[in-house]
DNA sequence: CAGAATCCGAAAAGATACTG
DNA sequence: CAGTATCTTTTCGGATTCTG
């Protein structure tokens, strides 16, 4: 393999970048960045994700109602790209009314932790943003 | 303030989920995760902020270059958005032909810290996330 | 309740041609 | 070299209507 050792990729996560662009140049494998940035990246996944960690389980209208401001279809896109990508479970109760329940798998419990170290992060950088947006917006 | 302390939040960011939901609702004052991820979601950011981050400084078409496939355009309009967010600095030397240098500030090699650590994972999780795609597609 | 299907406007991104 | 300006294409996301 062309992968480094755990040891190395937190000491010098730089070391792998030249493999990052490599994918990323490479049309027929997708970059696995560029990939998961994109699929996070939509207006609703990671508040999705946010949501189903912070809470546990939540059915179809709970996490809507949690998001607030998604619309029924975006949620129900939003859902099923995150269902294919394995980061959460759909569980369908066949009662009528029908009953949906979502959750977290393990693959997104760790998505979810990026997200928090993200999050984290942007909160921490924001007024930093905000000022350097100030400075252009004058100009 | 409302912002529990560094300590908390390393051993505890779920604390910090309802802040982060909180100003997601807010209209008015944008949400910093919402922002920070729209601002490097876009297909070009986060390939930059990491090029320029292995490479030091370099020049617009060397950054081109490196990147790859993007348009000339689409690497104005990011490099733009960058440095007007504070991540990147635009050095302009008057020469004929012109010479323009990119490189990252401190805040932007905060990003790429944070890219980093979401490419590693990202490398990991690739498998998975792939085989559970062709679980999907398959149906 | 939890969606599927359709339609439409807005925004993002690519191609191309031109310029100090 | 490092852009700008313009045009076209593509993608995203909201509103609405319908259903098991």
């Amino acid at each position: 393999m062309e992968v480094t050792n755990t040891e190395d990729k937190k000491l010098n996560p730089e070391k792998n970048l030249h493999l990052i662009f490599a994918r990323a140049r490479n049309q027929e494998l997708a970059c696995p960045v560029r990939d998961v940035i994109h699929r996070i990246s939509d207006k609703w996944s990671l508040l999705s994700i946010l949501a189903l960690g912070s809470r546990g389980t939540l059915r179809f209208n709970e996490l809507k109602k949690e998001i607030g401001d998604v619309s029924q279809r975006m949620l129900t896109v939003t859902l099923r790209n995150l269902e294919t990508d394995g980061f959460v479970t759909r569980t369908l109760f066949p009662e009528v009314p029908p009953r949906v329940e979502y959750t977290l798998t393990d693959l997104g419990k760790g998505l979810l932790q990026q997200a928090l170290l993200l999050a984290d992060w942007a909160n921490d950088a924001l007024p930093e943003i905000v000022e350097s947006r100030k400075k252009f917006t004058k100009k």
